[in-house]
Formats: C-alpha cells, structure tokens, sequence
DNA sequence: CTGTTAGCGCTTTCAA
DNA sequence: TTGAAAGCGCTAACAG
C-alpha cells in the first residue's frame, strides 16, 4: 500500500500511532523528536514518513506532564494595555521565541492580591520561568514560587530577595531631563510626580531634585503636582499648578503619558509648548514622536528590558550563565524644550 | 501530630498526598476541586483539611491531560504591541477571567505564514478554543483547526468558512466619518488609506467614497494617498498630497495612527488643524482624545471586540448558545475638525 | 456518596 | 541503537 498522505487525518494522531505505522517502538519516535539519542538513518526516515502521513504534532500537554516542563514562560504583567508595558512585552516574545518558549501572560493591575493570585495560577499551569513586570505583591509571596521557579524581576528592586532584577536608572533619567531644563535656561522647572508608592516615580522624584540641587536651584514643593502616570491626571496637574498662581517656564513629567495630559491642558489654557512652557516626558513611548510637538524625553529602552528579561530567564531555566548588562537611559531631545525666553 | 500547617510544604503537593492526609479516595478529592459530584460533609472538611496543610493546588497539566481540556484559549493577535490590539486584548483577557480561561497570546505579525505556524503551536498546546484577531491566514488553514476546536474570527469574513465572526462596519464608520467632513462645508476632502489587502482598509475606502457619491462630489484619485495605518506613512501621505498641489480642506485618514502623522505633517508645513484642514481618523485610541488638538474619528469599540469574541469562544466551547450582537461604530466628534472657511 | 480501576500521550530509566 | 515497562498527576467510568 502506498503510503500517500492522508489529508484529513490531521486530527489527532498521537505518538503511539506513528510509531505503529512506522513500525518502531514509541521510544524511538519521542527520541527522534527530542533529539535526545542517536536514532538510525533507517528508522528516522520511516518515522519521518509516518510523522508526514499523518501530519503528527506532539500534544504538549502529554509531553509537559511526562518531562515535567511546559516550554512555557510565565509574564506577569500590570497591564497589557499599556503603552509602556507593551513594548516590553514585545521584548519578552521576541526572546522567548528564540529558544522555542511561549509566554503566558497574566496580568496584575496593580494590585498585589491579584498579582499573587495570577502568580499561583502561572505556578499551578507547571510554567518553566517567570518574568514579573513590575508590581507590588509582598516579597514572601514571590519568595515562595522563586523557591521552585526561576524568576526575573524586572523595575524592581528586591531588598529581601535574592533574584535577578534588571531595572533603569530612574534617577539618573531624571536628573538628565530636568538638567537639560536648567541648561536651557529653566529656573522655575515643574514636576509632575507619580504614583507616591512606585518606586520608579519615586526615583524620578529624587532625579529631578538631584539636577535642581547641583545647579543651585532650591526645591519648591508648591512646584510639584501630583499625577499617576496617567493622562487625565497629567492634566489635571496643570490646572493644579496653574491654580495655585506658581510660576514656572518648564515642566518635566514622570512619564510620558502624564506629559500627553500636560500638553493637552496646556493647550487648552493658550499656553504654546515650547515658546511659553517647554517640556520633557518620561519614557519615549512609541507616539512621543509624533505628538505635536515632539516630545522631548528620557528613553527608556523598554523593549531591550523585556528581551533582556526573556533571554536571561531562559538561560536560568536551561542552567546556562547570564550576565545583566545595565541598561542606558538617555535623553531624546525633540521639539518640546526650548530655551528660556527673556 | 497536631496537624499543623507546613508552610514549607507549598512545593509540590498532589492530589494523591491530599487524599491520603485526608483519609479518602483521589477521586474525593477530585470531586471535591471539581464540584462533579456531591461529597458528605465530613470528608469535606477532612479534604479542605489537608489541603490547606500541603498548600495544594491542582497541576493544570495533569488535569488537562486526564480531561482533554486546556482551560486555555488561544488568541492569534497580529501585534500584540499595537494600540488597536491592545484594547481589544484586553477585553478578551476580562471574558476570559469571568469564565476562569485563561489566554494564551500569539502573534502572527501580519504574515500568513507565521500565522498558520502560531495556529498550530495552539492546537499542539491543547488550547480548547481560538480566537483569531485579523490576519491574512488561508481559509483552509483556519479550517484545518476549526474542524476540531471552536474559532470565533474577529475583523475578518470568512467567505468560505462558516465561523462566527464579529466584525465592525467599517463602511458605515467611513461614510459617517466623511459625511460630517461634508456637512461642515467641505467639498475637497483627501482620504489617506490604509493597506490595500486589508479588509478593513478597503470598506473604509468604500464608506468614503459612497459619502462623495451621496453629496454629488466626484470621487478623484488624485485626493487619496496610500498609507499603511502607520503614523510614518501617513506622515509621507501629507507630503506627497501637498507635493502634488492636490487642493483640500479636510483630510479622512484610514486610522488614528495615520491621523497622528499626518497631523505631525501639517504641523511641519505650518497648516493648522483644525483652521486650515480638518482632520478625522478611525478607531478612536485611548491617545486620540489627548491629542492635540483632540481627534474627531470613528469610535471602534475595539473592548467590546474583544470581550465578545472571548465570550463567544467561552460560550461555544461549553456548548451554549451565543448571539453575536452588532457592534456600533459611532463619530466623535472632537476638535480637529471645523467649518470651512470661506 | 465513595472507592477501584483504567487510562490521557508522552518521556525516561533499564536491559538488551 | 532499540524496546519494554513504568510512570507523570489527574479524571472518569464503573461498581458498590
């Protein structure tokens, strides 16, 4: 009988019945598949032929409870609908797919029981790694999946743990924004702060007082409005600032998102951007260079974070070595600063 | 022995360990996980018992092998780092959760190939469902898969298919778009397209020029520039219209992404929007009511896409009846769009 | 309501 | 190099 494909046989076709129609035992077949010994010239090209009759793929699940590896990353995230997470996440994918991993994304929302709740879920699903994209969720409970698990933590630091952390500096993102301000002139310069309990908007904070403090310049609390991380409250923080009658001629804001809110309502008010107001964002999301006007900003190389992220919990799973090359923040500057004008 | 909590026991418990802590049958134990049947209260407690002690939680993995079902549904996204996909995969993600599926994400990056590859990765894994967001993918391919799992398509008519599929009325958003450019006087309105083998792209060429039609106006293909729904091209699409000394007032871009660069464009050239040329886009991204000025488009409830498709999915797999209700697509009016001047 | 008995489809010793 | 056999941890009849 010639062995021509059966086209409609695609369904289901396991392991053992490959290797029944290519007459060697399940053995052979899973170490053909595997790679994992020597299999004679003869007996491949059989298997081969068998594998294609019936259009064979492993079922992963069998595999995965049998080995005890799934292939599989889990990616705790905050927000897949986030600009900034996104980025990141594409890192994640790309270096995973290198090595023939799948990513599991869940996310947290910014809400530590949630986060710890999605953390057992990827522990229950036997996935081989975790990446955790930022978060709040309490040292204990990543302590005790990172006990079983590899785990990379990415923009936080770990005081109490013992994981590899690849994290930005924040701060020295900031104090370049806010010096570029003072460069150009600036002296009245603007914060518009994060969430207080991020740590990354914290550092943000103590970067934009390094710069004020190295120029000469003292710190005003009544320059500071308050936002998290989000447009709306970007906006907000300008009719704060505006409000309270302070006076300034630039603004650096946390992050980009909160500077789209800042422009907006800058906009709103009359106020040109960069003739009366100039102004620097953090983050250079994939939009700030088309925004009108361009943002000036603080590249965060979100996706280099994630690939960096995949690649070295992958190195971890296999048992490789990894080395965490720190990451550079630099300024972009665009179309958003200009000098001061007299 | 008291029993205890070994908080240093949450490693690897099974199901087996409960049962024999507890004093029963694994298939009390599983009944009781699995509500699949009733358990007398006192072996209820003893179960609940023991598997606090252990810190169990069912492997996922020998579940779903004992079961044939996953828990997991596959969705093919495009890119998973656009800001289109984005919000609709975070309204499958919401379906999903409500229904305890959990996603499993892949990209096909617009390319049919890969598509058909990520396609089959998800059947390998077992997923119990798909949901496949766009994607140029052959029919047959889809139908291979579709044979055996529940596929809900998303932006896309499947001609020789039938699956449910929940599509947008592109045209209609289009024509509503370009009808508002027309009711405020407008008369030489430019329409920057999307990629010519989208689908979406093409009814909303097609809603644009069924507007001219009604109005009286001529369709000129000297007004449309080619774009491919990004913000660079739509940027070059500006250049080449005003290169060709085509003359209009307003401008209809295929997407928001596009609207961005075209309006960067303008800004360049010193046109204002929206005293000079008003503009309108299509899709309504969370960015675009932060733009500036904010953007008048088309508002694609891409949330509810999202969170339909992953409910129907949940809804064919466990065998219930679903309805596809039309998803509305409606004009936001905003402010980069005014009378024309006389 | 409960326990016993077979597997799910694959990997992995262990011998040959 | 190859095959036989014994699971991986759970579910799902089938009796009782």
């Amino acid at each position: 009988m010639p062995a021509m494909p059966d086209l409609t046989a695609n369904d289901t076709a396991t392991l053992g019945e490959v290797a029944r129609i290519a007459g060697v035992s399940p053995s052979t077949v899973s170490r053909y598949l595997n790679g994992s010994a020597r299999v004679s010239e003869a007996r491949r090209q059989a298997v081969e032929a068998a594998i294609a009759q019936l259009n064979y793929r492993p079922n992963m699940v069998a595999r995965s409870l049998a080995s005890g590896r799934t292939s599989t990353v889990g990616v705790l995230t905050q927000d897949i609908a986030s600009p900034f997470f996104n980025e990141a996440l594409r890192g994640v994918e790309d270096a995973l797919a290198e090595s023939r991993y799948a990513p599991l994304f869940v996310s947290g929302h910014w809400n530590s029981a949630e986060e710890a709740e999605r953390l057992s879920l990827l522990s229950a699903r036997r996935v081989d790694g975790v990446v955790m994209m930022h978060g709040h969720i309490r040292d204990e409970d990543v302590q005790a999946v990172a006990r079983r698990l590899p785990i990379v933590m990415v923009g936080r630091a770990t005081a109490t743990l013992d994981l590899p952390s690849i994290t930005v500096d924040n701060r020295l993102g900031a104090y370049k924004a806010t010096r570029h301000l003072i460069e150009l002139g600036h002296e009245d310069v603007a914060f518009i702060s994060g969430p207080q309990d991020h740590h990354d908007a914290q550092q943000r904070l103590v970067g934009y007082q390094d710069a004020l403090r190295e120029a000469g310049i003292v710190f005003r609390e009544s320059l500071v409005a308050k936002a998290d991380f989000h447009e709306a409250t970007g906006m907000l923080a300008i009719h704060q600032l505006l409000e309270s009658r302070a006076s300034f001629t630039a603004i650096f804001a946390a992050n980009d998102q909160s500077a789209y809110g800042a422009r907006l309502a800058l906009y709103r008010r009359g106020i040109r951007v960069p003739e009366d107001v100039s102004l620097v964002g953090f983050d250079d999301l994939p939009y700030s260079s088309y925004c009108v006007p361009p943002l000036t900003t603080v590249r965060q190389p979100a996706y280099e974070v994630g690939w960096q992220a995949g690649h070295t919990v992958v190195q971890m799973i296999e048992g490789q070595p990894y080395a965490l090359e720190p990451l550079r923040v630099e300024l972009v500057v665009r179309e958003s600063t200009s000098p001061r004008r007299r």
